[in-house]
DNA sequence: TTAGGGTTAG
């Protein structure tokens, strides 16, 4: 064995024999080693072993064979394992366990599913070892015809009253969307066990049946951490997320022995990624932290997801450089490069992105929808446009339909209309409302009437039910005093009865969140809210703001409109901040909607005026605005 | 051996 490193005095116990030479070469001597090593990530010293026996030349039983497997499968060699297997004249069912296992592991699913049948045509019977393996490839792979198959196997077998069987089989049909099957299954269960109940939770999770989800957690006889975990990601993957967070406090003001682990962090924080509750969330960081949960690189990965889409980039970028170089997988290196663009970092997204291919690592399609949309963001064209030419010639990664949304996009705002036009007709794929809601988008800031109308009539189709559309055209052709088309479009919005999306904003202040509607007065504070926002206009106004009413809509007098811009959602929100915090304290304020360009401008000088920070995230991305200025470079 | 997980445009 290897002498540097330094065997346990187990192994020593199991090497004895080996080290007298007049001893028989038995299986029985080495079978036992090779299972001490599996698991174990000794490479080496398993290497070591079979060239040792190798050389007394024993060829090994079907019984070593299996053992073998398992250890250069868990070390990493597949290929030596398969090797193994096949070298092997007659397979038992224990070494056919032990490749399927190896194959099912790898996600080699194919192979694992043709030893399986290759077991079955021996006429080797499958145990409650065999099925579970072969169950999880036949869900990765979708077979839920040949999964009903096996399940009569598994019957014949004599493995009903098998749980791991049962388990598996009720997860190959909720992963394969056949949920009824799954609890018909459950129901005939003569046998089951925690995990058969959280099998059947994250499946009804899963389908957005939260309902049933919620029933079978409140009726299950026990819960373990991965039934809490379980309901807590579901409720966030729902967009259910106070429930998420109030199941959390829940499980934790239990007195019960279910404690979280680094998977149940990693849950939960997503739920504060969406609702930008930054207090919360980092008051669950500081609890991972306490009990050491905080070191996994999925949780790293989880916090920086968590930072940056609640507006602290510094926050995120800091736990990035937490993650050992060795540590940061594709997904972290995805969630910093999403982090920068969707802070308008362009530049950072670009050299994340060539850090990431220095060390060496593949980009995926998730990488270049960061990278082109931080490109677009920054109004970098040129380099985008390089980018997206180099993600199928040099990376192999097929643009898809998002990514043409991006390329778009930062033509639109380029004010390349036609270019950006030319290419939606050139697409492999049928263009989606995001990609002619950014060409109408584009084709308002340029004011070109012409692809406006072209895009406005896709969206009429894609999405009837977005009021945003009608809106837009409807102002554009009142900027052309084209009165007859504003007519026919407000008609039309009536006629199939589209309701106005309504904008809403909300802004955290000690850890508990404050929403605004546009033009609420629902607010206990709302008079004083008003009465500053009454008199900002004068303020800002002797700073040099004008109000612009092209993003109100235009059947209301001009009055009106002003009044209806200063009651945004956003302006309510940042009012409500100003009146509420202390003059140093950063404004964090989110919206459902796009910052209106008033409201963006308004923005600016209220952090000159009032010398606050004021971090603002839409649905696209995040505005800083300080002393007077946008990150976005008013690019947006 | 079965069950829970982080990243994605507009």
């Amino acid at each position: 064995m290897n002498q540097r490193s330094s065997p346990s005095p187990k192994l020593n116990t199991l090497l004895q024999p080996l080290l007298n030479p007049q001893a028989p070469v038995l299986a029985s001597t080495y079978a036992p080693i090779f299972q001490f090593l599996t698991g174990k990530n000794l490479l080496k010293q398993g290497q070591q072993m079979h060239a040792h026996m190798a050389l007394r030349g024993l060829r090994p039983t079907a019984f070593l064979a299996a053992k073998m497997v398992a250890m250069y499968a868990s070390s990493g060699d597949i290929s030596s394992a398969s090797y193994i297997f096949h070298a092997t004249a007659s397979p038992s069912p224990l070494l056919f366990n032990s490749i399927i296992r190896a194959f099912s592991l790898y996600k080699l699913s194919e192979k694992t599913i043709h030893m399986y049948a290759r077991m079955h045509s021996l006429s080797l019977r499958g145990d409650n070892f065999t099925y579970p393996f072969v169950l999880k490839s036949v869900t990765d792979l979708y077979y839920v015809q040949f999964g009903k198959c096996i399940h009569g196997s598994s019957l014949k077998d004599g493995l009903e009253f098998d749980i791991y069987v049962g388990t598996s089989l009720i997860d190959m049909y909720v992963k394969c969307g056949e949920l009824g099957d799954a609890h018909k299954l459950f129901d005939v269960m003569p046998l089951r066990d925690v995990s058969s109940w959280n099998t059947l939770i994250s499946g009804y999770m899963r389908d957005g049946v939260v309902d049933l989800a919620k029933e079978l957690f409140e009726n299950m006889p026990k819960k373990n951490i991965v039934s809490w975990t379980s309901m807590i990601s579901g409720y966030t993957q729902n967009g259910l997320v106070d429930e998420a967070l109030r199941l959390f406090d829940e499980m934790l003001s239990e007195d019960s022995e279910v404690k979280p682990n680094w998977v149940t962090v990693m849950s939960v924080l997503p739920a504060c990624a969406h609702s930008a509750a930054l207090d919360r969330g980092r008051k669950i960081h500081a609890f991972a932290r306490e009990k050491s949960l905080d070191s996994h690189p999925s949780v790293q990965t989880a916090l920086m997801g968590m930072y940056a889409k609640c507006g602290s980039l510094a926050d995120a970028s800091w736990c990035f450089n937490r993650i050992k170089l060795n540590d940061r997988n594709l997904v972290a290196w995805n969630t910093m490069i999403s982090a920068y663009s969707s802070h308008g970092h362009g530049l950072e997204a670009v050299s994340t992105f060539e850090d990431m291919i220095r060390a060496g690592l593949r980009p995926d399609g998730i990488t270049f929808t960061g990278l082109l949309s931080g490109c677009s963001h920054s109004g970098l064209v040129d380099v985008g446009l390089k980018y997206f030419d180099s993600m199928s010639t040099m990376y192999f990664v097929e643009p898809k339909h998002e990514h043409y949304a991006c390329v778009i996009d930062l033509l639109g705002r380029t004010g390349q209309l036609v270019k950006a036009y030319n290419l939606i007709s050139r697409m492999p794929m049928l263009a989606g409302a995001s990609i002619w809601g950014s060409l109408l988008a584009a084709s308002r800031s340029h004011r070109n009437l012409e692809i406006a109308e072209l895009a406005a009539k896709k969206l009429f189709v894609l999405e009837p039910d977005n009021s945003g559309n009608y809106v837009v055209l409807s102002n554009m052709y009142a900027e052309a005093n084209m009165w007859e088309e504003v007519n026919h479009l407000r008609a039309l919005l009536k006629s199939q009865g589209v309701k106005k999306n309504p904008g809403c904003s909300w802004i955290e202040i000690n850890g508990k969140a404050h929403l605004f509607l546009g033009g609420d007065t629902s607010h206990p504070q709302y008079k004083e809210i008003y009465k500053l926002l009454e008199e900002l206009p004068e303020k800002i106004k002797a700073a040099g703001y004008v109000p612009d009413t092209s993003f109100a809509l235009h059947d209301i007098s001009e009055e009106e409109k002003v009044y209806t811009l200063t009651t945004h959602s956003e302006k309510l929100a940042i009012a409500f901040g100003l009146l509420n915090t202390s003059p140093a304290t950063v404004l964090r304020i989110t919206k459902n909607l796009r910052i209106c360009g008033d409201c963006h401008t308004a923005i600016k000088f209220i952090s000159k005026i009032y010398g606050r920070e004021i971090i603002v995230r839409d649905v696209n991305r995040f505005h800083h605005f300080k002393d007077g200025l946008c990150s976005c470079g008013d690019y947006w």
